[in-house]
DNA sequence: CTCATTGCTACGTATAATGTAGCATTTTTT
DNA sequence: AAAAAATGCTACATTATACGTAGCAATGAG
């Protein structure tokens, strides 16, 4: 069986100085990528929303990516929720392409179309 | 302090099915995206050579995420060493801007440039 | 007042990352 | 060719993260 997350399995994060090293440490976090994704496609979520649309993340770690994505200012906490922030957004934009590009990878790697 | 790594601190992963987040929860292990970014960065490098310019990763992380990469089919290992595949190439593209999108942020956070 | 929902916190268990040591093999130096 | 250095890992103990379940305080509905 594969080591790595073949669609439909599971993962983890890292250590610098440069910006995009820090980035990347960020978001190789667990969860950190797919919070950030969900709340920029979904618009403004709940806590609860959150756990659910994630399915298996555990209310102790959504809680801490949760605050370390509001300190690195790419979501915030306003009423009606989570939402991610201007920033956020523009981290989003440049995402966004990962998308269709994950479904072509995982179509090379495991041979058919998700869902296909 | 911030539990997030601001440039210059630490990080951490993920679980799903659909694609995105498959590919999420790949890149959101520790040390897989500087991995990736170096290799295409830098050209072939050696075990060696990654630790290096890696700096703090340690070996039995380093070898199970190039295992990953491997099976993920982003990562070769050839004569000369590692280095990414045509598909790991196609996702640096993308990934890419997110170089000068981190000093942005680095410095909206930080409040000032990176070695500025 | 009661019950359901929400937003978490607590806590014990399981998994992953760190860091140092070291060994087998290949390469370099002398 | 022998000795020394560099390379590519593996082992192992320690520490840090994540998982998963339980549950509590607060809010809202009935």
């Amino acid at each position: 069986m594969a080591t790595f997350p073949t669609p439909g399995t599971p993962v983890r994060g890292s250590r610098s100085g440069k910006p995009i090293m820090a980035l990347f440490d960020l978001l190789g976090r667990s969860w950190c990528l797919g919070v950030l994704w969900t709340l920029c496609k979904a618009g403004p979520c709940t806590f609860r929303d959150l756990q659910t649309r994630c399915e298996s993340i555990s209310p102790t770690v959504l809680n801490a990516r949760l605050k370390e994505l509001r300190e690195a200012v790419l979501v915030e906490h306003a009423e009606g929720g989570y939402q991610a922030t201007a920033t956020g957004h523009q981290l989003f934009v440049l995402l966004e392409p990962l998308g269709k590009w994950s479904n072509s990878w995982s179509k090379q790697i495991t041979g058919r179309d998700w869902r296909g």
